[in-house]
DNA sequence: AATTTCATATCGCCG
DNA sequence: CGGCGATGTGAAATT
């Protein structure tokens, strides 16, 4: 990779340095003052200020201030990409069309202009836990939710209402709906949970059903509602679903995380 | 502002720019190849690749790949930044305390480093409409929802189950629950206002009560959901919205959009 | 500090 | 493409 770096072009110089790169797809940053319009799901201003603006092969535009984890003012994509100089300020345009929303940079200086020639970016990108993993070792550990349940669906779509965790059979036959979370559950997890558990007993109203929510912790709020509800709440151990599949992992052969870095190790 | 540029600087004197980055706070860009760990709320792993990682003053990381708006890695603040080289890796190590995470970046070549000198962005955001804009809008022109429509509250807070946007009385006396969307109404949004109804109906067994659900539209699920539930949903239109909003503002003899920009507006 | 809610959420999956 | 749910959601407001 080698990013050309062009320090204080002109306006000019700078419009055709972004329309080449935006037609050539490259990445470009731009450290600018400039001041923001945002027309779209929204609609914001912001005023002249120094940003640092990303453009990215794909289109996609963040609009970054000194301070903070998110973008002022970004496009997730875009379909259009324009660079104009117009006066004495550079009109950088994003368009999107779907939904439409429209990005406009007026840029009034700038002091650093890079173009990234080439980034090689083909490494695989791993979530060692997510709530997919576990809720699919729950599904083979059943016992970890408790002694005697029987799964009998994984990711159950339940029609009309979205999809149930787990959905399993209880020591004593009675059918158990169970909805998983990956942190502490708060009031939406408990209607969530219900919502599937109402939808059930409306498809089947004879059979008994019970309604398990798994998480790590529980609001106290959502716990009160939960009981109200007549739903069952069961503590996650997070540390013992880290140790099985860690286990089972090993037990497959797979690189360990440490040496997966060492080795500075990709795919793709 | 100034940018420093440095151009494939050795590892040796990068994690010295870094290190004096850190300490006196300036906001770096680096574009270089760099594997990344994170520990904490989760845990990840990513191998080795161009990357572009940013550094702000205020300790936030953003680790990016060539496409897509979100960072692959971050922190959305540090307290503790460093750089070390170890052998022949340049290890970026940042620490959160709450909660713990740990984001480790382990550099084998920088391309370029950039340390910014000085970003002066006191520049005022301004968001011209959001969810509580159009609450209010709504609850200043109830006729937008139905013709008769009396407002007694708006943002009523409904024990232990969260804010009803807006209550009131429609022309027969009938009390009248109002949960205003500002995008696409889904399940959710049913289910909340269908909890605010019946925590309403909980308070006062006798009265009849509706509930109206406020959106630009609702998926289908939902409005089946609706229906079931006996709830009523009426469309928002937001062009109207931002048409009344437009005109309330031109009556206050605020600056417009138009005219913000093209003076360069800026505060704060 | 804990909890809730909003967001231009973004993203990926599945129908 | 629409609907749905997870996210290391982030960030603000409120209790």
């Amino acid at each position: 990779m080698k990013p050309l770096v062009f320090t204080h072009p002109p306006l000019q110089v700078a419009e055709l340095l972004l329309r080449e790169a935006f037609s050539k797809r490259k990445l470009i940053v731009m450290f600018c003052r400039c001041s923001v319009v945002y027309e779209g799901r929204s609609a914001t201003i912001l005023g002249e200020g120094d940003r640092l603006v990303i453009v990215k092969p794909d289109g996609a535009v963040l609009v970054h201030r000194p301070r903070g984890y998110s973008p002022v003012n970004w496009q997730p994509d875009s379909q259009l990409l324009e660079a104009k100089l117009e006066g004495d300020v550079l009109l950088v345009r994003s368009l999107r069309a779907k939904p439409r929303e429209l990005l406009e940079i007026r840029v009034s200086r700038v002091d650093t202009l890079i173009v990234a020639e080439e980034m090689v970016d083909n490494a695989e990108f791993q979530e060692l836990i997510d709530e997919a993993e576990i809720r699919d070792t729950l599904a083979r550990h059943p016992e970890l939710i408790e002694p005697g349940l029987r799964i009998v669906t994984v990711e159950k779509r339940i029609e009309g209402r979205g999809y149930a965790d787990i959905y399993g059979v209880d020591s004593q036959g009675r059918h158990v709906v169970i909805e998983v979370k990956r942190v502490t559950a708060g009031r939406e997890a408990v209607e969530q949970l219900r919502r599937y558990v109402d939808a059930w007993r409306k498809e089947n109203p004879q059979a008994p059903v019970r309604g398990i929510l798994v998480a790590p912790s529980i609001t106290e709020p959502a716990a009160k509602l939960l009981e109200e509800y007549g739903l069952e709440f069961r503590k996650l151990d997070l540390k013992r679903i880290r140790k099985i599949l860690e286990e089972e992992r090993k037990g497959k052969k797979q690189p360990s995380l440490l040496s997966f870095v060492k080795k500075g190790g990709s795919a793709g």
